[in-house]
DNA sequence: CGCCGAGTTGAACTGAATCAAGAAACGTGG
DNA sequence: CCACGTTTCTTGATTCAGTTCAACTCGGCG
């Protein structure tokens, strides 16, 4: 199991101790998953916040029989529904890989575990919990004040990732436009 | 002092024990304040959770020049910059009364006495962040996936008191369209 | 080699913004 | 309690951004 990656992206969040981060790879289960497999499907309770060794996962909700992508997360990115991790509430969207991926899980009673036993593990729970948060606040500005162009700009920017792997028609439907209409931005945005 | 309606909010989210309910009413602070008044800037950092007594909020940030309004708030709610609180950061919009409101406010340095103090306080806390998630998830899914007319409708059902009590045109930056057309949506909708 | 999914391009259409003018509603001072 | 000015809301005409639908290109893969 390759747990470099996932240890050394907690220190670049908040310093952690040697003995909590052995007692955290005990918890630890490996997951190998193929392109286009689902790894959470909507309806069932959220168990796990996952870490992406490699690969790139994405989110969708259904609306009117389409798909609209929700976020693309990449290697080492922690990923989960928070609001159905904490509330147990079933998830309301689908999470699937979008390139073959290996991702390492933490189930729910584990963290809890580290929680009571770490107080330093306690910080990086909230700490990871507060960077989805103002994720989201963001994302919820941007839909809210920015156009379409604006959009794909800051995607270029913040994250190019995005733009490199995943396909153009699922970028449409995160940035709430169709496959056609952003085309066409791109197509402006390049020979500008 | 009037805290009849926060203990009674309070007692709605989950038990809090009367010694902690003490302890709380203890580092309260009221504020009476005038309809259009700025309660906090933007660019300051958030230092309190306040409960609304009576009376109403909004808050709202700039878009070329234009305001837009966040979300709005009235009696009996609570309300805080939870991301400007938690990180420190400076708060990026501005906190005003839509109309004459009277306020309880309670500072950041009592609040985390309390958590010490008290767990069941501390859980209060947690449920009341995550409240606050929740409805910033639902409100990025909605305004994701659904056209202004939807919005209003959700709005009529859901918050009817934003309809009521909250001008037209501040309703309408708040769903992310103009008022001349909120005005069309309003009488199609009434005449159907 | 041929197919199929992804991306591009064009033309017609539509929902929403903009601009401009009035009509209501509202509060304040006389 | 009325008159006036200001703010809020409505309505119409025009423009524009973005969608829809349809046809076509390109690249990868069986």
């Amino acid at each position: 199991m390759h747990t470099e990656a996932l240890i050394a992206a907690i220190q670049r969040i908040t310093p952690i101790e040697p003995e909590a981060l052995d007692a955290m790879l005990d918890i630890l289960s490996p997951r190998q998953i193929n392109k286009g497999e689902v790894i959470w499907n909507s309806g069932e309770v959220c168990r796990h916040i996952l870490f992406i060794n490699s690969g790139a996962l994405r989110y969708f909700y259904y609306k009117g029989g389409k798909e609209i992508n929700g976020q693309f997360f990449f290697e080492n990115e922690f990923f989960t529904d928070y609001y159905s991790f904490i509330t147990r509430e079933p998830m309301g969207f689908t999470t699937e890989a979008l390139e073959d991926s290996s991702l390492l899980l933490m189930p729910r009673s584990g963290i809890n575990n580290l929680y009571e036993r770490f107080k330093s593990f306690e910080r990086l729970g909230r700490l990871i919990a507060e960077q989805n948060f103002i994720s989201l606040h963001n994302t919820r500005v941007d839909l809210h004040t920015k156009t379409p162009e604006e959009l794909y700009l800051d995607l270029l920017q913040n994250r190019p990732l995005v733009v490199q792997r995943v396909p153009l028609y699922m970028i449409a439907s995160y940035l709430g436009i169709t496959p056609e209409h952003l085309s066409r931005i791109r197509r402006k945005v390049v020979s500008s």
